[in-house]
Formats: structure tokens, C-alpha cells, sequence
RNA sequence: GGGCUCAUAGCUCAGUUGGUUAGAGCACGCGCUUGAUAAGCGCGGGGUCGAUGGUUCAAGUCCAUCUGGGCCCA
């Protein structure tokens, strides 16, 4: 029937065409090629619960020797995980499972960041908005609820991503015992000595006598009293400093809050600015040379006055001109800050009521002195006047209404110009922080808070002494983290603990009637035991008396009745500081101290990893992590943050990404990109249907796996291990080949893992199945396992490789995705979509016994070489039209006679026309220097077209099932 | 403004101690296949290596300055 040199159309002969198909090993597989991921993936974080995954990888690793301990920062629980949060989660994740692969024991203990501000504030202002007066207690037990209610909705969301956890044991930083620990942190640094007690100015609602948070602080127009003030200069001084002394002179400053110059301390000027000494005919004044003209005019003076000396900021310093009212002198101090935009260039300085000012009196041993109380009225502290004692500095709603100034501030302009001091005084217009809740304007004022000395006891030095140690054994990764965590520790001053919030651990402090406080670490940790039985909501609840019932007061302590619990609560970074102590010290879920790593973004070098540090030494005098790596922030595809919330339509949350894509496109994606640096996403509104975006590209990528992955399993339907597999010396060539490529991904991407260099299995793993496996072993594959007996030893040979490369990568890609290669994993071992094991309870794979084999490599290489030569041969006959797959071609190798490459041609006569998948190849010699290759189709050389393997062949035989190939007729012999 | 850090094809990454015409995968374009088929194969185009200046016989690689990002401070 056959006519020779026609290519058989099988649509004419449907029914014998499919005959013969039905004769061929067609891939099979319930696999699915489409993944479906965000329909599907559900289902196996629920059959993961089911199997109890994270507990029988536990188990399995029980008894091993080594232990891989990842320490977990803890998110904030107050919104959902956003993307940046799930990319920290999957990369610990990832390591997690390649490090119990290769048979660590991974005990992996989640936790959660509960306390703290913005949860604090959220809350009170929904009771605020349903007009509810609360108490501190009610307050913290809606923050409880609060947190708690986030703490269900981020762990589904991690759970979504795939990550496995012990969730049972996860630490929460507002449990009972958890806050107990906070406080035996913080009695460490009792015990230590490191305590002490100081003013630090704070933002603070006058009305509500509380301190108030940047974010609880709105910023509204305003009309203050904007004055420029004398700071008359003694004769003496003037001579001293070798300014001019003839006639009176002062330092000009200017301010917009008169009621701080009682507090005023200091005069504030930039060492490189130029200033003034003008003549005014009656006095002179200095200010900065920019601003004299402004000035001149604020006081309606003619702007010609002439200028007598001027002289650098650094040769005023330690000049000592009079408070304008007070008995003191208030000397002149440099200070980076100042400017020559606005007011004289000298800044009045009160360090207790100003954070530039306040840092200004901390370098330069100034008092931080405050004299205004919780009320907002001056105090009797017996160094103000005694007219100004008891004036307020609130401007009430109703002084703001009548457009009137506060009566501290109209007191201050009086005694001023009674004083002779005030030089200039006009309304000055500006945006000035308020109260959010009682829209008056904030005053900010220095108030006693906790503070902890890093320089003492030697603290600062072990903090660093430790840094070295880590970096000693390259713990900082990458190694710079060491330069910016150690300027971090160097440069950090002494650490404000205390927070004037209910939301938080209480500081186990308490004071006597005269305000005298008394703190000690033993009376500390018998309220932390106190609070780990009774909840800390006892401390706020309680009295004085039944806190400290039954607690031994140390000497010289008052009788409990006669004390007064306070109410500041603990920074919350000594809570998440404490987290070492109160999971990893405690062996909690199986964990120990220290970490063996902690794995955050690189904000937390200033963080977390420093926190966790001076806890850690403070309370055993070393770090409480081996390593620490660090990852970038994501950015979008322009290279900006997107954290800015607006920006997109859809908020860049974890699972608005999984819901698009699935979790294991988002956690290839991750793995693609070296996160030490930024990592890119594109967005989920414009990005969605470019095909070139970021997410799109990675998700092209991850079908390409997908189906690599696919085609083996397909192609090993009938591949019994056990009864077919070829023992290794007598596997073919290019199964020896593939085999070889395989064990140098392994060997690859083991170094990748374990350098963390996730990005690098990616890319190996993406060249290898699209390159190696699909364009070239997979393709190749398709005659044989296709058209070849069940019989055949070349069929089993390559199945065998083909087994052996499928658990191998199968294993080596299951730390990263997860869903598919257990997926994978359970079809392979059981035939069926979910199966009792699982790959991620299997051992990290290793190279058979001879995989390695560079023999060959090389020779598969050289192959490989010339088909990509008589490729680009086919290409313009393919355009032509002349022929269609490879396999209608009949090449012609022309090799340079007596070379290598004929040598290398012989050598593999028969496996040629199979590796370059063409039906028919005809070797020749030839004088040139270099490989000729020609082609033509085969019709025109006179073979025929075998309708079962579609080679074309010089004649076929007679089948019962109609003519073929004589191969094929063998392969369809019984 | 300061500390740390990054910059190679449209995207993600390689580029060893400076040494041939700077590579890969994906994306893109043009074909093929229809027995991996919402798959697979082939071929192809595409980069003044952020900019400028310098060191050198030779610079993507070393140095300086600048520009533009990121994190942390101020």
C-alpha cells in the first residue's frame, strides 16, 4: 500500500494509523499538566495537616546528631502577611526543609510580635469613636483580642504558603509566661546595674497628661508668638573672647515657644556658618552674617547696619552670655543642625524641651532640665521666678478659638521686655503638632524614664567582642552585615526602655510619695513568676499591696502599702529581644540556645539583632544566635518600595499574590532572585497580563519544571525499578550522559543550599530542564520509549536513567516547591494525587555510583556540538519547505579525514541518526579542515516513511498490522 | 546630610586573581510539529556592562567623582 518516496498521510488511513498508535508506549499519567496551583494547592496544606507533616519530620530526624536551629522573628500582629513578610517566611522555610533533607534535626518554633503602639492605637480609637471610657486593663484585653484575632489570620496565610511549622508551640510575645521573661530580661540588666533613671523629652498631650507617639500626633496651622530674644553678653566675656566690649552686646536668638526660655540652657551655633557682630548704635548683637538683614527687618531697623567683626560659629564656642531673666549664664554650644533658613542662626537650646536640644545637652553635660509638670504648669522647683510659677502652657480650645496665646507665653513676653530682653517679637503662622485626640497644641517636655547604660559593666565591649566572634567564623552573611550591626552598637546611645503605654509588658517599678523610685532584679523576678501564673494585666489591676504580697522588699525600701506601682510599659524591642531567652533557652518545641541562625531583612541590624544582642549579653554575656543572614526589601519593577500602601489597586499582600499565581510560582520567584540585594516584583494590577513581567516570566519557568517533571513520570507508567532497572555499566551512552549532567546539578545545587544562594539552584535548575532535559535528552528520548518493545534494553536503560533523575530532582527542587514536587513525589510512589509519605520526609538525594562519569560527558559533548551544526543545516530546508521535523532528513557528515571528529563519528556509527533525530545519517571523508555537513530530505533520497516510528527507512516489511519499519515490525512481534 | 549597599540584553542571573568578537535561561521575532498538545523542537534578532575621568600594553573587572535605587540613621 505503502508508495515509496510519499509521505503517508495518516488522515487517509485513519483506522490503521491509530492501530498502530494504539501499539506505541505513549506517556501516561494522572499528573496533571495544568497546576492549577491557587485551586489546588488548599488541598495538600490540608493533607499536610492531616499527615501531621512538621511532627513526622520531627520525628524522623528525632535521633540525629546534628541540629539546624532557625530562630523566628517574630511578625507584628496587627494586618496581613504582607509579601515582603511571606518572602522572610518562605526563604526560612526553604532552609528549613534542605537542612532536615540532609538529616538535621529542625525545630522550627513560629512566633508572633504582639504588643506595641500601632495595635495600642488602633484600638483606642475604635473605643474612642464608640465614645467608651476604658481602663488600662479593659484596653489591653481588646489589644489581646486584637492580636490574637491577626495571629489565626497570618498563621493560615503561612500555612498557604506552604510553610511548615510547629504551630503548637509558637511563641506569642504577649503570653503570660513569655511576658515573664521579658521581665527577667530586663531584671538582667537590673542585676548588671545597667538601670538608671533620667529625663528624655517626649511629645505630650497637656489634657490627657499622657505621652504621645509621633503617629498620635496630627499636624494643624498655627499662630505662635514668634519672638527674638537678647542674651546680653558681660563686658568680660566679650574681652575674653576678644569681641568688641564698648557698648552692650547680646546674642541674638529667636524662638516661637517663649514658655520654654525659662528651661533654657544653652545658645546653639554651627561651627562653619559666618556670624555677625552689628553696630545698632546703642547695642550690638550676633547673629549669623545670612540672616542679618531678616532680622534688621523684624525689628524695623534699616537694613545697613554696620558690621563690626564676624567670626566662625567655633570661635563663639564657650562664650557665656546671661539668661535674659534668670540668674545664670547660658553658654553658646555648636551644634551640626543649625541653619540660616529662619530666626538668627543662634538656637535657643532647652534640652528638656526639644530632641535636638536634648541630644545638644546630653554631648555637651547640660541638665535636661523640665520646668513644667505632668499639667502643663511651670513648677515650683525653686529656680523659676516666683510670678511664673503655676501658669499654664496649654493653649485650651478655647484660647485657640479666641486666637489667644497661652498664659505661660504671655507671662514670658512680659517678663522679657520688663527685662529689657525682647528684641523683636511678631505672629508667626506655621503647622505645629496636636493632639489627636484633644486637638490642643502638644508641649514637648522632659519626663523621667528608664533608661539602660550600654557602657557599663563593660556591656558595650562584649556587644562588640561578640560581633567579632560571629564574624570570625563568617556568621554575618553577607559579611558587610558585621560593618552595619557593629556601627549600630557603636554608636548607640544609652537605650530609653520605658514607654508611657498601656499596650506593653509593665517596667516593675514603683515609687513613694515623694516620687523617689525603687526597682530592684529580685523584687522583678518574683513579680515576673507573679505574672507568669496571673496574667500581666495583674500588675495593672492590682494594688501596690497585693502585687508585692508575699515578695520580700530589699532594705531600705518603704512598706509596700506606701508605694505606688508604676504604669510605663517596656520597649518593645526587649520583648522581641527576648524571644532567645523565652523559647530557645527553654528548649521550647525542641529548640536550644543559641540559634544556629536568625534570618531577617537587613533592617534588623539596627533591630532585632541588635536587641536580641544586649539581652543576650546582658543576661549571659553572649550572642544568642551562631549566624545571621540577612535579606534586601522588595521593591517593584521600576527598582522603588512598594510598601507605600495607595500605590496599587490590589494591596501587595501574600495572599493577594498565591491567589493569582499559587504559592509554589511565589516561592519559585523567590528562589530566582538573590534576595541579599532588593528583590523585584511586578505589580498585580498592570503586570497581570504582560507576559514579560516578572511574575509572568517565573511562572513560564515553573511550567517548564512542571512539565519536565511530567514527562518522566509519564514516560515511567510501566517502570518497575525493582524488575527492569539496568545496572549502571550497561546503561547507554546518553542515559550515562544524562545521569552525569544529573549528578553535577546535584552537586551544584548542594553548594547552591547550602551557601544559600537559592537563585542559583533556580537558574541551574531552569537550564537543566529546558536545555539538558527537554531540548535535548527528553527530546531525543521520544523514539525509543515511544517505539521501542517493552523489551528493549535501550527503552529500560533510559527509563532507568530516567527513574534515577526523577527523585533525584524531584527531591533536589522539593525545599522550594513544595506543592509540586510532593505532588510529583506522590505520583510516582503511589500512582495517585495525595499518598501516606511524603518527599519531604525523603533524604536529600545523592549520586549513584558512577553518575559521575566525564568520559561521557566528552563524548556526548562532541556529539552535541555537531548537532547543533547539522541543526542549523536543517533550518533553511525547513524554510523551504522541503522538510518538516528533523526526522525527514538524511544528513551527510563530510569529517576531515583521519581527524578526531571522524574518529568520534565511527565510533558512534549507530547512535547518530537517534541523537540527532534525523532518519537517516551517511558518514564520508573529506579533505577540509573543519565538520561538512549536508542535508536533504529523505524523499529525495529514496527512503520511505515508517507509519508507526515516522523514520524514514530504505524499505518496510509486512506486519499483520500493515507495513513497517523492520524495528517496528520486531518491536510488534509477540 | 551620615553609615551600609546595589547598578551587565525586555526580565532574572553568570562573568574566577584585569587578558580573544561579554555568556545563559526566560521573554520577543520567524518557522516546524501535532505521539509531552493551554505542551514540544529549531533558528534568529537583541548589550557604548548606570555616567564621566583615571591607572594599565589591556578595564564589565582596579581607583576617583557623579547619577539613580534600597535599608538604617539624622
Amino acid at each position: 500500500m505503502t508508495l515509496p518516496g510519499a509521505i503517508l498521510p495518516s488522515a487517509a488511513f485513519p483506522g490503521m494509523a491509530q492501530d498502530l498508535k494504539d501499539t506505541l508506549q505513549l506517556p501516561r499519567t494522572g499528573f496533571p499538566m495544568r497546576a492549577t496551583l491557587a485551586q489546588r494547592e488548599p488541598g495538600r496544606v490540608a493533607h499536610w495537616e492531616r499527615l501531621g507533616l512538621y511532627r513526622q519530620i520531627q520525628e524522623r530526624r528525632r535521633e540525629a546528631t546534628r541540629a539546624f536551629v532557625l530562630h523566628d522573628g517574630p511578625p507584628f500582629t496587627n494586618g496581613d502577611v504582607h509579601i515582603g513578610t511571606a518572602l522572610n517566611k518562605v526563604l526560612k522555610d526553604t532552609l528549613n526543609r534542605y537542612k532536615s533533607m540532609r538529616g538535621f534535626r529542625t525545630p522550627f518554633v513560629p512566633g508572633w510580635d504582639c504588643h506595641g503602639l500601632p495595635i495600642e492605637q488602633k484600638v483606642s480609637r475604635e473605643l474612642q469613636a464608640q465614645q467608651q471610657v476604658f481602663s488600662a486593663a479593659q484596653l489591653r484585653a481588646k489589644c489581646d483580642a486584637f492580636a490574637e484575632g491577626w495571629i489565626t489570620i497570618q498563621t493560615r496565610q503561612f500555612k498557604r504558603l506552604g510553610v511548615l511549622a510547629d504551630w503548637e508551640n509558637q511563641y506569642k510575645t504577649k503570653d503570660p509566661a513569655f511576658e515573664a521573661d521579658i521581665i527577667r530580661s530586663f531584671a538582667a540588666f537590673v542585676e548588671r546595674g545597667l538601670v538608671y533613671r533620667s529625663k528624655k523629652p517626649v511629645f505630650w498631650s497637656i489634657p490627657f497628661e499622657t505621652a504621645l507617639a509621633e503617629a498620635e500626633i496630627e499636624y494643624r496651622d498655627h499662630v505662635s508668638p514668634s519672638i527674638w530674644v537678647r542674651f546680653p553678653v558681660p563686658a568680660a566675656e566679650a574681652t575674653r573672647l576678644n569681641l568688641p566690649s564698648q557698648a552692650p552686646l547680646a546674642v541674638l536668638i529667636w524662638t516661637t515657644t517663649p514658655w520654654t526660655i525659662p528651661a533654657n540652657l544653652a545658645v546653639a551655633v554651627h561651627p562653619e556658618v559666618d556670624y555677625s557682630v552689628a553696630d545698632l548704635g546703642k547695642e550690638r548683637i550676633i547673629v549669623a552674617a545670612a540672616l542679618l538683614p531678616a532680622v534688621l527687618a523684624a525689628a524695623g531697623f534699616a537694613a545697613n547696619a554696620p558690621v563690626l567683626r564676624t567670626v566662625k560659629g567655633a570661635a563663639l564656642a564657650g562664650l557665656a552670655p546671661r539668661h535674659p531673666f534668670l540668674d545664670r549664664p547660658s553658654p553658646v554650644v555648636l551644634a551640626d543642625y543649625v541653619t540660616t533658613d529662619s530666626g538668627t542662626g543662634c538656637v535657643h537650646t532647652a534640652p528638656g524641651h526639644g530632641a535636638e536640644d536634648y541630644v545638644t545637652g546630653l554631648r555637651s553635660g547640660l541638665e535636661i532640665y523640665c520646668p513644667v509638670g505632668n499639667d502643663g504648669r511651670y513648677l515650683n522647683d525653686g529656680r523659676l521666678p516666683a510670678d511664673l510659677v503655676g501658669l499654664s502652657t496649654l493653649e485650651s480650645p478655647e484660647d485657640l478659638a479666641a486666637k489667644r496665646t497661652s498664659p505661660a507665653n504671655i507671662a514670658i513676653l512680659k517678663k522679657l521686655d520688663a527685662a529689657g530682653a525682647l528684641f523683636a517679637k511678631a505672629r508667626y503662622n506655621h503647622s505645629y503638632p496636636h493632639c489627636w485626640r484633644s486637638k490642643t497644641p502638644i508641649v514637648f517636655r522632659a519626663v523621667d524614664q528608664w533608661f539602660i547604660s550600654l557602657d557599663r559593666d563593660g556591656r558595650r565591649a562584649a556587644a562588640l567582642r561578640e560581633i567579632g566572634r560571629i564574624a570570625g567564623t563568617e556568621g554575618w552573611i553577607p559579611r558587610h552585615g558585621e560593618t552595619r550591626i557593629r556601627a549600630a552598637v557603636e554608636a548607640r546611645p544609652d537605650w530609653c526602655v520605658s514607654r508611657q503605654r498601656s499596650w506593653g509588658v509593665p517596667i516593675p517599678a514603683f515609687f513613694d510619695s515623694a516620687g523617689h523610685a525603687f526597682l530592684d532584679a529580685g523584687v522583678a523576678r518574683a513579680i515576673a513568676a507573679k505574672l507568669e501564673d496571673r496574667g500581666s494585666n495583674f500588675w495593672f489591676e492590682a494594688s501596690s499591696a497585693e502585687i508585692l504580697d508575699r515578695i520580700p522588699l530589699p532594705a531600705g525600701w518603704p512598706a509596700a502599702t506606701e508605694l505606688q506601682r508604676g504604669s510605663d510599659t517596656l520597649d518593645v524591642w526587649i520583648d522581641s529581644g527576648s524571644s532567645h531567652a523565652a523559647t530557645l533557652r527553654r528548649g521550647i518545641g525542641g529548640t536550644q540556645w543559641p540559634a544556629d541562625l536568625y534570618l531577617e531583612g537587613s533592617d534588623q541590624h539596627r533591630g532585632w539583632f541588635q536587641s536580641s544582642l544586649w539581652t543576650s549579653v546582658a543576661a549571659y554575656d553572649a550572642a544568642p544566635y551562631r549566624a545571621v543572614l540577612t535579606h534586601g526589601f522588595i521593591v517593584g519593577k521600576d527598582g522603588k518600595k512598594i510598601s507605600k500602601s495607595g500605590q496599587y489597586e490590589k494591596p501587595p499582600t501574600s495572599d493577594n499574590y498565591v491567589g493569582h499565581y499559587g504559592a509554589d510560582v511565589i516561592r519559585w520567584w523567590i528562589a530566582s532572585q538573590d534576595f541579599r540585594e532588593d528583590i523585584r516584583v511586578s505589580d498585580l494590577d498592570h503586570d497581570f497580563k504582560n507576559p514579560s513581567s516578572i511574575l509572568n516570566v517565573v511562572a513560564e519557568s515553573y511550567r517548564l519544571v512542571r512539565n519536565t517533571l511530567r514527562y518522566q513520570l509519564s514516560n515511567l507508567f510501566d517502570f518497575d525499578p525493582a524488575r527492569d532497572a539496568v545496572p549502571h555499566k550497561r546503561l547507554d551512552l546518553i542515559d550515562r550522559w544524562a545521569l552525569h549532567q544529573m549528578a553535577v546539578l546535584l552537586r551544584d545545587c548542594t553548594a547552591a543550599y547550602d551557601a544559600c544562594e537559592f537563585h542559583r539552584v533556580y537558574q541551574l535548575c531552569n537550564q537543566f530542564c529546558a536545555v539538558t532535559l527537554s531540548a535535548v535528552y527528553h527530546d531525543l528520548l521520544k523514539d525509543r520509549l515511544y517505539t521501542h518493545g517493552t523489551r528493549s534494553v535501550l527503552r529500560r536503560s533510559s527509563q532507568t536513567a530516567l527513574h534515577s533523575i526523577f527523585h533525584t530532582l524531584v527531591r533536589l527542587l522539593a525545599p522550594v516547591l513544595t506543592f509540586t514536587c510532593d505532588e510529583a513525589w506522590s505520583f510516582a510512589t503511589t500512582g495517585k494525587e495525595y499518598a501516606d509519605g511524603s518527599v519531604h520526609l525523603e533524604d536529600w538525594p545523592a549520586a549513584g555510583a558512577g553518575w559521575l562519569d566525564p568520559a561521557a560527558d566528552a563524548e556526548v559533548s562532541a556529539l552535541l556540538r555537531i548537532r547543533a551544526q547539522v541543526n542549523e543545516t536543517l533550518e533553511p530546508l525547513r524554510a523551504a519547505g522541503r522538510i518538516g521535523k528533523s526526522l525527514d532528513a538524511a544528513v551527510t557528515l563530510r569529517a576531515p579525514r583521519g581527524g578526531e571528529i571522524a574518529a568520534l563519528l565511527t565510533r558512534h556509527r549507530g547512535a547518530l541518526a537517534e541523537l540527532l533525530i534525523v532518519s537517516h545519517v551517511e558518514l564520508t571523508s573529506g579533505e577540509g579542515e573543519t565538520l561538512a555537513v549536508e542535508a536533504r530530505p529523505c524523499a529525495e533520497a529514496g527512503l520511505v516513511r515508517c507509519p508507526r516510528c515516522w523514520r524514514w527507512v530504505p524499505a518496510l516489511v509486512p506486519t499483520p498490522r500493515g507495513e513497517t519499519c523492520p524495528r517496528c515490525a520486531e518491536a510488534l512481534a509477540p
